[in-house]
DNA sequence: CGAACATTGTCAAGGCTTTGACGTTCAACC
DNA sequence: GGTTGAACGTCAAAGCCTTGACAATGTTCG
């Protein structure tokens, strides 16, 4: 994504900066509304990156390694058993097609299983190997320590307000998800 | 034409019923930081796709379309005269290798010019067109307001308090990774 | 029952990104 | 001054995701 120097005082103090020139520019825009949307999007990009980053050191195998959808695709499966493929989909919010394709990957590594339904014949059944579910422990503890990190810099009753603000703004909108 | 349809409740509910199973299965892990994170990248990613969809309906020329990074680039330049095409990278977030590429396609459409730097001859300065401003005036309006659709569903105080908390959070960690 | 329509998973095409390598240009230092 | 090292922008390769199309299967309803 970005240099190792992504903190850079620059990428955070831009925020201001571009919210004050642009609200002097353009009267109809709404200072407010644009950094609150400015600032999610860097705070989750500064963390994606981090712990994304982390994770690249955990490996699989030899040869393959766990990616970011890889373990969240496994987040699903072992938290709501066998599911269909298309399911899987819904609740990871990825498209089908990138479900279908992650999951040609982690098949072959044995860590998920597919199985046709039997009640209905389009349908795949899409369940963790016993593997999977060790690998994905081992794995997602790991993951977990860096969210951890993060975590640790606000106080409990902190992570509580961002969580209640952060799930007011989704509950009220109307988002017409991936087909 | 179709009609609005709540947002799938699976995609969102999901964070509970995974918080709850994995912290049942794995003791080690912290279901505050879990629950932290996986909030925050449901949010944006929702935010991040509405409002992509929406920049999506902009046209540009007949031919050319207004990429969500386009924008991300011309609001740079808008707000910080011209640039060095590194110092774009740093503030957009993004790698060099992607904003060469993104410009590449801007100077096509002449919304930005590239000219090579008289004190540096490894750089290029880039520099928005009167074309290029017009355009960016025009687009982050119609952006923004779509900005302002989903702010409003915050109090001015609650957006003010989760603006607070996303900042804190970044950095802090700032800090960390610069030592 | 049969016909029209919807849904499922997959494939192909295209877009966007990152990393690593490269030639060019500048900076530092003996 | 000349050599060594660094930084800039670009290119190629690879990965991941999306959309749109498709065959196969289910569903609805006249």
């Amino acid at each position: 994504m970005r240099e190792p120097e992504a903190a850079e005082p620059d990428y955070w103090t831009f925020v201001d900066h571009a919210v004050r020139s642009v609200s002097e520019t353009l009267p109809e825009v709404d200072p407010d509304a644009m950094r609150l949307v400015m600032t999610l999007h860097r705070a989750t990009d500064l963390l994606s990156y981090d712990l994304h980053a982390r994770l690249g050191e955990i490996r699989l195998n030899e040869s393959a390694q766990l990616s970011s959808t890889g373990l969240r695709l496994l987040l699903v499966l072992s938290a709501s058993g066998p599911l269909e493929l298309r399911r899987v989909a819904a609740l990871s919010g990825m498209s089908r097609a990138a479900v279908s394709a992650a999951v040609e990957n982690l098949a072959a590594n044995g860590l998920v299983g597919k199985e046709p339904s039997q009640e209905d014949r389009r349908t795949v059944l899409l369940h963790l190997t016993p593997e999977g579910q060790e690998t994905f422990a081992r794995c997602f503890a790991a993951y977990n320590a860096g969210e951890q990190h993060w975590a640790a810099t606000l106080t409990a009753e902190e992570r509580g307000q961002l969580v209640g603000l952060l799930t007011k703004l989704m509950q009220t909108q109307d988002v017409q998800r991936r087909a």
